[in-house]
DNA sequence: TGTATGTGTATTGTAATATGGTACAGATGT
DNA sequence: ACATCTGTACCATATTACAATACACATACA
């Protein structure tokens, strides 16, 4: 897939990669071959290759390849902070809108709060960072449940269990995939209404960036406030190689 | 003639990346090559092929070279499920020990139960699989802040602040690095002794396992528990290469 | 301001290296 | 018994990766 980059093995190496990457239930040389295009014995000896780094493992049985260990160790040094590279994004989103800002990450069927920038024209009610909220009724819960799909967006709407229309609840989603941008008008808390957008990183974690603010004061700057969670999401996030 | 594993290329790009993981903070060729004890020049070329298979990042600066997203996203599609892998361990264990064995994830500073064998002789009080813990009075817990770092064992030492001593809680630490298992005798749960042994994966998450029992039958059977626990960790974990 | 040492980049002749056709030994299942 | 899959091994070939060398540009030091 990838234009070739300079050295053909490295640029097979990746593209067998992928391929594991692409289904990781444990595929064989001869399957890999096929699918890659690749002569079967090019592939062989690149695997072993492969296995003696650890990037590719071989449990014993027969067409039995799939990712190794090293991969997640690698990864593992790897991983960005999500947190600390959107700091400076969230702070210029906040100084945009003037409006509290905060970044939430999907965890264990909740949303979980994990970081703040709290706007000039404080709230009373502030969340707190590790606090956990539902996703059916909040801005970047539902921002995030559009990227799901449809069977796990289901579960969590039943087992959050509030009483709407299920039919309801899906048109709610599929309008949030179209315009990508999700909203919650007084739903989960009274008087507070919120617009969000959701991202995900490349490792496949879920986060969402909301603006919460007074429903009158949020009616006033809602065409503002989404524009600028828009553009946020093209500057901030389709522009990093980390998130899509 | 080849060193390590079969094709050159392969195995100095992985030395390469092997180098990156060992300092992400961004390096640059010259280092890299230093560090590798490659010709520069073969570096570039090498790093250029990551760099087109988004294995390495290079973002923008002088000498700012980085493990890649193409990396993360390989490790997300072979991210092994850690709990249905245990699984059959774990029931193993059970049988050997006729007791209950429980699973637990180390996450934001708690413990949380991921998966529970229930024993022949069932308990009273069994833990539900998501509950949380805390660490520094229980088996797996103590098992795990073993494996941490001193200052984040500290840290987690005062956040949950049960009133004991310091140094006793070191001590006990190192007790437990160098027998590799931890206890809990009455601690948590009075009436209720437990032993655990911890690991990691090469993703760097922190697992631990721990067989809970009524006080007085857990004394009886501590040896024979002890065996199983610590043959359990020879057997499943640092024969498996994505643990250790 | 000059010198030294760092950065990334480009070129190029050489031979070492990866290549992939072909063949084989076992399984597995038609 | 045949077809088709698995993984493994060999090996002549020239494609391929190799690394020395040179360049443009920053930065630091004296």
């Amino acid at each position: 897939m990838t234009t070739g980059g300079g050295i053909q093995v490295i640029t097979r190496a990746a593209e067998i990669l992928r391929q594991l990457k692409r289904d990781n239930s444990g595929q064989s040389l001869g399957s890999i071959a096929v699918q890659t295009g690749l002569p079967r014995s090019t592939v062989q000896r690149i695997v072993h290759a492969l296995v003696a780094e650890a990037f590719v493992t071989t449990s014993g049985k027969d067409g039995d390849l799939r990712l190794g260990p090293e991969i997640q160790s690698l990864a593992a040094a790897g991983r960005i902070d999500v947190v600390s590279v959107m700091r400076p994004q969230l702070e210029r989103l906040s100084e945009q809108t003037d409006e509290t800002v905060d970044l939430a990450v999907f965890q264990h069927a909740h949303m979980v709060f994990v970081d703040q920038i709290i706007g000039k024209e404080r709230l009373a009610a502030v969340s707190l960072p590790g606090q956990e909220f539902p996703l059916t009724n909040t801005a970047n819960g539902k921002a995030i449940l559009s990227k799901l799909s449809e069977s796990q967006a289901v579960d969590i709407y039943r087992r959050e269990g509030l009483g709407r229309d299920l039919r309801v609840f899906l048109n709610d989603l599929a309008a949030i995939q179209e315009r990508g941008i999700a909203f919650d008008e007084d739903d989960h808390t009274d008087g507070i209404s919120a617009a969000g957008v959701a991202f995900q990183t490349v490792g496949d974690e879920f986060y969402a960036v909301s603006i919460p603010a007074p429903s009158q004061r949020f009616s006033k700057k809602r065409d503002m406030i989404v524009e600028h969670l828009l553009s946020f999401r093209n500057d901030a996030i389709a522009a990093n190689p980390y998130f899509r």
